[in-house]
DNA sequence: GTCTATACTGAGATAGAC
DNA sequence: GTCTATCTCAGTATAGAC
């Protein structure tokens, strides 16, 4: 309880503050690399980026918020990639999804302990960090938003339009789970993974007009509804299960 | 790195010893469910049950084995009740699995709180407590044990005989996170989820046979298998994805 | 608003005496 | 097995420089 409320603030306004921000968020970086998340301490990064405990406690109200704002760049990061990727249009959603999956795990390809450090706070649901929280709502809508995008304008039924984006959400953050117990040499499991799984999904989204499956999907669209996990056209509150 | 490996030591020989240990973990119990899991401190707990600070991580290495402790008992005590009810034979699968699950938020209703501790490791594959990895695989075994159980003689193909109780074990832990996050009154939210999605799930069961499914299904079966995460006799390796 | 310097508090965890 | 003393470290506080 009682968490501060302040935990992704300083977006700092002048150029001079900025770098310093910045300086003190990739000397983190490097030493959570070599010396690993725990052993990490705040005194050590700010000695390392030349500024007072202070300064590093100014930007980053804790560790975590480091991690946090880490993850913020990878998700920017992700979203131009794919982005630029899009721009040579490519017509097979396979493909394209693909390309969106693999991106975000070439870039966290080297820091997946870092990445572990994100599902800390999965079960607070009132943490600022909880990666299911109000908190990150944002991060999650953005995140769903670059799938959003490799889906383009795909032919899909209203359904499963609605449903898709978050589903590959969904689907992608279980990979990262995936992803980070992969001790596979380069996590060549997990990319053979994602590889399947969107094979699959691509052709189970094929079988979408089976008229057997057709009453079945209905009742699982209405079941995520009533259970608050459909996004906002087909129901009040997304990820929060609050009561209306 | 280098945790401590004796997690879940000390099941202990002598009565006295453990009466302490008892004694200290429902005192922890208690002060975590009035003060809240960080606000309590182990400071408090060992003045509350009575001993030095020492006894208390003399039993207990950390506070999350605290929490580890508690969901072990948790464990034994839905094995017991499910076991119970299983006794009266009820034909009905979907009746069987409804049990199984709702025995086990009525075990947690009071203590969501408690329970969102469990996931706090699930990103680290080495920690002891990661819920996913080598230290708790025992728990993991014996909960999905209890809907094996459940499942009983039904018969199954044998390949969905073989996923299933494993997938239950994997629903019923998100069906864990969604009952942490939900604030419905009594969670009824997450009742309604339950028996919606084993509905559903019995009734794919039913569409086994279609045969536009058959194919797919067994791609899911070898994707999964590939993925090390179908259970032993169809895979090497379960949880842990060490290549062999 | 951005930062330094320093000191303090609280709590998890450990060592070693008994 | 149990206790006391101690260590470490995240995080806070404060006072002030610019």
């Amino acid at each position: 309880m009682a968490y501060n409320l302040n935990m992704f603030k300083v977006l700092p306004t002048h150029k001079q503050s900025a770098d310093t921000r910045q300086r003190i968020l990739s000397t983190a970086l490097a030493v959570f690399r070599q010396r690993g998340l725990d052993a990490a301490t705040m005194r050590e990064i700010s000695k390392e980026a030349g500024v007072a405990l202070g300064a590093a406690y100014y930007y980053f109200p804790s560790k975590e918020a480091i991690i946090q704002a880490y993850y913020d760049d990878v998700q920017k990061e992700h979203r131009a990639r794919v982005s630029a990727a899009l721009a040579n249009p490519e017509p097979n959603l396979e493909a394209r999804l693909r390309t969106a999956f693999h991106f975000k795990l070439d870039i966290l390809q080297g820091d997946r302990k870092l990445l572990g450090a994100l599902f800390r706070y999965t079960g607070e649901p009132d943490h600022p960090l909880s990666i299911l929280g109000e908190g990150t709502r944002q991060n999650r809508e953005q995140s769903t938003a670059v799938f959003a995008m490799a889906i383009g304008d795909e032919k899909l039924p209203a359904d499963i339009r609605a449903l898709l984006p978050a589903g590959l959400w969904a689907l992608h953050m279980g990979i990262l789970l995936y992803f980070i117990y992969d001790t596979s040499p380069a996590q060549g499991r997990s990319r053979k993974l994602v590889d399947g799984a969107l094979k699959l999904i691509v052709q189970l989204l094929s079988l979408a007009k089976v008229p057997l499956l057709k009453p079945f999907r209905g009742k699982l669209l209405s079941l995520l509804g009533d259970a608050g996990l459909l996004p906002e056209p087909l129901s009040p509150a997304p990820l929060s299960l609050q009561e209306e």
